[in-house]
Formats: structure tokens, C-alpha cells, sequence
DNA sequence: AAAATTGTGGGAAATTGTGGGAAATTGTGG
DNA sequence: CCACAATTTCCCACAATTTCCCACAATTTT
């Protein structure tokens, strides 16, 4: 079965809600019930998983050992800034003001398909990402699949 | 089963529609579902894998590390270029403005068949790219299957 | 030469994204 | 324990886009 793919720039209404492209949210397995769980992602992005997949990771999650005090604070942060949301009727879901604040989303959201999760960034940070990335694609498509 | 083959000038209509060269599609196996997946390609072209094979390349993403940087930029960078879409009852696929905009791709499109997967091209540079590519192919020959 | 297939264009219908109002829920202070 | 305010949830309406469908012309096949 497919993951998510595909990008979309998308309006964040008043109330902080993004909706999810339907091309993605066809992608979700009958499993994860329309259910994401959101949290803070890695270079200052909002990850979303779909139910199921979360449960996976959470799975991983609880074989770690909590008297390791790397693994401890691994944990908590891991955890905290995670949230269950589902998706209305009109295919949104509510994002936290803490996690916008993380992401610097204001009134415009870029969502992105990572296979296993979507993102969610700010436009402009975005940009700056991909400015600050010093390999082009196609080198670093060599690099990590390469011959 | 034969690979794509041959090649087609095609024009692309006001909704972003070319047409799939009817050789083409039957080269397509069933499992396929009339589906190709679009994506950023190398050489600022469009590439197009039918159903089937692309979820072997996704098998392969699916493999690696979401939380090696690099690895997880890959994954990024792959995935949100690429769209699912369907062959429609006269056998053309809708591109998305972004990857027209990408290949540089306006009124016309040239098709061409790649083994697993299909190519679309603006022909001005792909003009280019043929002049610009120091190696003849006899030279690219002996050297890519040469012993 | 007729019939079938293929590529091109555009109109109509269905879906999708956006905004906002009303009802329900939650937390706070008296 | 109750009342009030603030938030969240649910629902409806509108506009824009996408999808589906039909018509026509050009090409290929019989």
C-alpha cells in the first residue's frame, strides 16, 4: 500500500485548523479510525501520523528503557508534544498553538507527504530548509540509494 | 514483459492534460490499475511509473532510516514531488502546475518510453540536454555495457 | 473506402477547501 | 455546587477546483 505523497499549500483558518489534502487522506488505512497524531517533527516541523502507524512507533517507544536517563528524557520529549486529533467531516484537523508556535506557522501552511507521515511547515522556513541544504537532489539521491 | 518504448510529441491542453501514447499504455500490466505515479525526475524531466513499479521504489524508502538527517531529507525530497494518478477514459493524465513548471513544460510535451518508466520532456531542452551532454553514445555505450 | 481507434477540446456535475455561526464542552471563580 | 467565560466541536453555506462525460477531428486499421 502506498504512503503519503504529494505537497499542498494550505490556509490555517482563525480557529487553527489545517484541512488534509484528500489525495493523502485516501491514503489512510481504515485502521487508524481518521485519526492523526500530531507532534513536533524534526528540523522545526509538525509531524502528523496516521493512528496506526503511530502505534508502532509508541510500540518501539515502550521497549526503550526508562531507567536509562537518556532514554528517559528521549521519552518525555517524544511524548509530550504528541496529541490525537481527527479529522472533521470537512477532512481538517485542529493544530495546537504550541506546535504552531514551534513550526512558525502563522496564516499559510505547506503539508508534505513523507511516506510514512505528512508535515506540516511554514512556507517561508521551508524554503530556507531546502536553501540551507547543501546537497542537490540528485546527489543525495545517489548517495542513499546509490549503485 | 517489454519495457516503454518509442517516443510522441504531445500537447498539453488548459487543464494540464497530455495524452499517453496508446503503445505505451499497453505496455502497462494489469496490476497497474490504469495508474501511473508522477514525479520530479533527474534532468528536469517528468517521470511516470506505472502502479506496480513504483511501490517496488517505495518498497526500498520504506527501508530506511526516518531518523538519519539524510535519509529523512531523502525521503522528503522523493516523496513530495510524486502524485498517484489515473489514466481517464481517453487515456490522458492531469499533471500538477509545480512538476509542469519544474520540466519547464507549457503547450507541448515530448513522451518517451524508459524501460519501467515513462519520461515527459519539454523539447526545447531536451534539445538541450542532447547537445549538452559531452559523451556520444556510442562512447556512453561501450562504457555503461562494455566489459 | 468504411470502420474503428486515438488525440484534443470543452461543458456539466461532483468534490474539495474555506469561512463562520451555533451548540456543546471545558475550566475557572464565587 | 452552580454560574460564567472561553474554548472546542459540530454543522451549514459558498466558491473554486477537479473529475467525469460527451463531441469532434485526425489517424490508423480492415
Amino acid at each position: 500500500m502506498p504512503g503519503f505523497k504529494g505537497q499542498a499549500t494550505y490556509s490555517v483558518d482563525g480557529k487553527g485548523r489545517i484541512a488534509i489534502p484528500s489525495r493523502m487522506r485516501a491514503c489512510m488505512s481504515p485502521e487508524a479510525h481518521s485519526t492523526l497524531v500530531i507532534t513536533r517533527g524534526f528540523e522545526r516541523c509538525i509531524f502528523a501520523y496516521p493512528l496506526d502507524e503511530w502505534l508502532k512507533i509508541e510500540d518501539q517507544i515502550s521497549k526503550l528503557n526508562p531507567y536509562s536517563q537518556k532514554h528517559r528524557a528521549f521519552i518525555r520529549q517524544f511524548m509530550r508534544w504528541a496529541e490525537e486529533v481527527t479529522i472533521d467531516a470537512k477532512g481538517r484537523i485542529p493544530l495546537q498553538r504550541p506546535l504552531l508556535e514551534y513550526a512558525g506557522i502563522e496564516k499559510t501552511s505547506l503539508i508534505l507527504g513523507s511516506q510514512k507521515y505528512l508535515e506540516v511547515w511554514d512556507p517561508q522556513r521551508f524554503e530556507k530548509y531546502l536553501a540551507a541544504e547543501e546537497a542537490d537532489y540528485e546527489t543525495l539521491a545517489a548517495e542513499v540509494m546509490g549503485s
